[in-house]
DNA sequence: GACTTATTCTATAGGTCGATAGATAGAATT
DNA sequence: AATTCTATCTATCGACCTATAGAATAAGTC
């Protein structure tokens, strides 16, 4: 009755735990769109890379399309409500921005096949999770949008930018990332950091930085 | 004799043009590639466009992935005579990265389509032409890798930057622009001037450009 | 107007893929 | 030991899709 095995919390009702092996199949199923696209793979491939046969894997989702979306789904989430928290923050809007861009591209470490899956292929989601996660993914772009906003009313920013277009690039160059991170060895705070100094100072080499010794 | 039609010049030594609708065949099979990827669009779609039956499209093309290939073809064609042009040039890093933004987006107006279905769609495309329009792609990483490289040695861009990463940060967020393009309401100059700008200066202002103005 | 070449059509073969139905083996539960 | 549940299997259906073959039409050309 204290508990015999360790993660045995009676989830409803009944029996042990079903579909152990979901995180699994959800895993190779990310591995295997990432690789080939959603149309361009075929459940045959997915059952070959967990060795099980191809219709099994009809008892962890009922539809391509759905695994489809379990895959887009795991891609996504956190991303906004980790954008929301960093755009709340109380600090400058250069730090802030320096935050969005490393914390957009940190699950590329280690949920790199779920983003490049949601990047790449959410187009092909049914239409109705395809609203539903488009609307998250303008969520995100305005949170970078009014994070660049409030460095230009603060100040901070060069006034006259276009925000729009800014975040556009910001976010581009951040998901480039997924495509080829895995290619490329270059640490997630190393990209983060080049990054970061690439959007806040650009190339160009500064006059004088942090003070402004006089004249 | 003088010529009654426009244009009938004698492509070889018989018979009319063969052919002459092949230019709107593959415009229609780049937009259907471009919305719908090459695993998820049909030949009946892009037969559908054209107003035609399936199968009279293979009197343009031979297979499905033939067509794929002048698709990616038009959509590379140019991009690396032309950087190599610019990064030729004997004007300063800073001039020339810029010329090489604004060449990169320029083909997005009359060839989004092609660019578009060459960036997402040519993993696959069958493993001879992937390689030979990889290493295409390759060397046009190289050109702008280069001009940065030059602009830090010049002493016009910030020493210690890695310029690999920077590259695929500037591309990336260059080739984004074709999923984003028709979408938004920007004029290729604009992007490619604000581009231009968060690359060379980044968002910060300047302590001090022209006129340190005190304090 | 007969001939030739260019273009599109009809019809269909042949293959692949997603999905369903029902059986089975093993584990857990009673 | 009997029963229930979990996970996987075998077998197969129907739909869809690429590609081919060959007929039919259109557009000049002699």
């Amino acid at each position: 009755m204290i508990g015999m095995t360790v993660a045995t919390l009676p989830t409803s009702h009944r029996s042990a735990s079903p579909r152990r092996r979901a995180p699994q199949i959800i895993e190779a199923t990310a591995m295997v769109f990432a690789e080939r696209g959603f149309h361009g793979a075929t459940t045959q491939d997915i059952a070959d890379v967990l060795g099980i046969r191809q219709a099994s894997l009809y008892y962890y989702f009922s539809s391509k399309e759905a695994a489809l979306e379990l895959v887009c789904l795991r891609g996504v989430e956190g991303f906004f409500e980790t954008g929301k928290a960093i755009a709340a923050r109380p600090e400058s809007a250069q730090k802030r921005l320096s935050l969005l861009i490393s914390s957009h591209l940190s699950p590329m470490l280690d949920r790199g096949n779920f983003v490049k899956v949601f990047l790449n292929e959410r187009q092909h989601l049914p239409a109705e999770s395809r609203r539903r996660i488009g609307r998250w993914s303008r969520g995100l772009e305005r949170i970078f949008e009014q994070v660049i906003e409030e460095g230009v009313a603060a100040g901070e920013f060069r006034a006259g930018l276009d925000a729009r277009l800014v975040t556009l690039a910001v976010l581009g160059m951040c998901n480039a990332a997924s495509s080829w991170y895995l290619k490329e060895n270059k640490g997630v705070p190393a990209i983060a950091a080049e990054f970061s100094n690439l959007v806040i100072d650009g190339l160009a080499i500064r006059p004088a930085k942090r003070r402004p010794s006089r004249r």
